[in-house]
DNA sequence: ATGAAAGCGCTAACAA
DNA sequence: TTGTTAGCGCTTTCAT
């Protein structure tokens, strides 16, 4: 690896001359400069970032901290953030805290001790130990997807609560009285908003909410299986005529259980999830569901970040939108 | 951020002895070393990571450059991969190529001006312009999932065209003799050798494979639906008793097609994917797929990387898992 | 328009 | 056991 010593070496100008052509800052004289580039051409000479990095006290480096990778939700925002990092010329470095708190601070101490230049992260969960490191971090963090009470960082989430009261909402427009639901981690805020949106929609419509029906799920395939093994064992299940999951990957789960119990989705019960994510639309029947702009919520992360247009941190939440499909199609007649 | 200097002057000391508590090498006096690390304590000192990498050449960081990172797959290797890099107090940088090489090779760069310890890439295409790149950056590449011509680099790769092979076999067995292929992009080599394997099953089962039933899918839900629309429409469709999919997603996308036109799976066609992800076990009914070991090629990756056995360039292949499901339960009789 | 020199924060060879 | 010092590669005053 050749350095810019080298490359002034080469060039028979001074290391400062080269860096004034390589940052296009200060004046070069025109020969000089072709000489240089000629130089950094020979040489396939790349300016090393760690030293850049050191002097300006930024590594040019975006940090990501998600509970997981492999969602599909978590891998849109990778990618999103990813590529208007590229468009930035900024680095991406990531991690996963698996919603673990001290991970979860042992990643936030490694990013700053790199010099990154802002952070997004998606918290633990409400026993985050982020509070004092996010106080002295003043404008560099970016919270998406999930909210921390009461810190006072930027944060870019979607509208939960209504999420679950829209959903509500429709599944009483569609006639139904008895409601089961699979939530997501009740220590994550986002399923708490979303369920009690949930239950504010039927309190509302005078829809009775029965906490037998509730089940708490991990958003995993496999949480929403045994919360309808759960359900199909209790005496009144019959009454049930809808279910909601509170994420597309937990509708599809429990769509499958369904069937193994020989329950038809839409005919015997009715079936939504939340997320707006591909695996609902291809589901057989498509399952309606709450979309999510993942796209816009990372793209707004990374311009708070960037382009900070206060000093107060901003709170952006995006509304969330119904997309009903068939899984909700029948409509079910008050008995 | 308070430096090693603060550090050293809170406890009375030099940046030498401080250095030497936080690297716990050389020697220090049980008495001084309390002194340094209550000084630490005390301003909350983290070493810059700029500064340590610039000075032992290594940024403590490992790439990853992946095409895209919302499928499942590449979700897998990002999430397998930052874990381990973890255990490793290792960074993990990451970004996405799109299968264009240009993109590529400017993540390459830069990867490699921040002093990574490593990379693992899952190259653009057989178009990548990785060649020159790669012969310098000698025992720090591990290519995985895909491999580049003639590289002399180490590889983590599945077997795909025994992968296809397999499937070829299997389909066979259950008394297919006209199958149709929805094939990934050609320009990538795992789609060539999983189709290759494919025919080659075929033939020497003496099955005649009709090259009008292949479709150039993408690997997305959209291509399948195309390719399915696309067989449909031809006049000897009703001969056709099975489909591959290259993937999962394919595979779920075309049953969704196929559900569309009434078609049954298994009943009038059998379908089979590829890759043993979820949505292939939890789609209804279940799809007969080819299981890669995502975890384990991650884990191999980052071994090779950080362990490596020797100089040369070790090319580790891993086997390909037949999972017979529902969706070829049918067996077709020969008519 | 150009160069000399200092310093970002850290480590390690050498001296004491 | 501890301290002094040089230097990793870069940028940026400050002279010239």
């Amino acid at each position: 690896m050749s350095s810019i010593k080298d490359v002034a070496r080469l060039a028979g100008t001074s290391t400062s001359t080269a860096s004034r052509v390589i940052a296009k800052n200060g004046p070069v004289k025109a020969e000089t400069r072709e000489r240089v580039l000629k130089a950094i051409e020979m040489l396939d000479y790349k300016p090393n970032l760690l030293a850049s990095g050191l002097r300006a006290k930024s590594g040019r480096l975006i940090g990501l901290i998600l509970p997981e990778s492999i969602h599909f939700d978590f891998g849109f925002f990778i990618q999103s953030i990813s590529g208007i990092c590229m468009q930035y010329d900024m680095g991406l470095i990531i991690g996963n805290h698996h919603n673990n708190p001290e991970l979860e601070s042992k990643l936030f101490d490694d990013f700053y001790s790199r010099n990154i230049d802002g952070l997004i992260i998606s918290p633990a969960s409400d026993a985050s130990l982020l509070g004092k490191r996010l106080k002295n971090s003043l404008g560099k963090v970016v919270l998406i997807d999930r909210e921390i009470a009461n810190s006072n960082c930027s944060s870019v989430t979607l509208d939960n609560y209504k999420a679950g009261y829209l959903i509500g909402q429709f599944l009483v427009s569609k006639g139904h009285k008895k409601i089961a639901c699979i939530t997501g981690p009740n220590h994550i805020s986002i399923s708490r908003d979303r369920t009690i949106g949930f239950k504010d929609a039927l309190k509302e419509c005078n829809v009775y909410f029965d906490e037998n029906f509730v089940f708490e799920g991990n958003f995993n395939y496999d949480s929403s299986a045994e919360a309808i093994d759960s359900f199909v064992k209790k005496p009144n299940f019959k009454d049930i005529t809808a279910i909601w999951a509170e994420n597309d990957v937990m509708a599809v789960g429990a769509l499958k259980e369904l069937h193994k119990f020989g329950i038809s989705v839409p005919n015997d019960i009715a079936l939504a999830g939340m997320d707006g994510t591909d695996i609902s639309l291809f589901s057989i029947p498509s399952i309606t569901t709450i979309s999510q702009p993942f796209g816009e919520m990372a793209a707004k992360a990374v311009e708070l970040l960037l382009h900070p247009v206060s000093n107060e941190p901003v709170k952006v939440k995006f509304e969330p939108v119904l997309i009903p499909r068939e899984s909700t199609d029948k409509v079910f007649q008050s008995i």
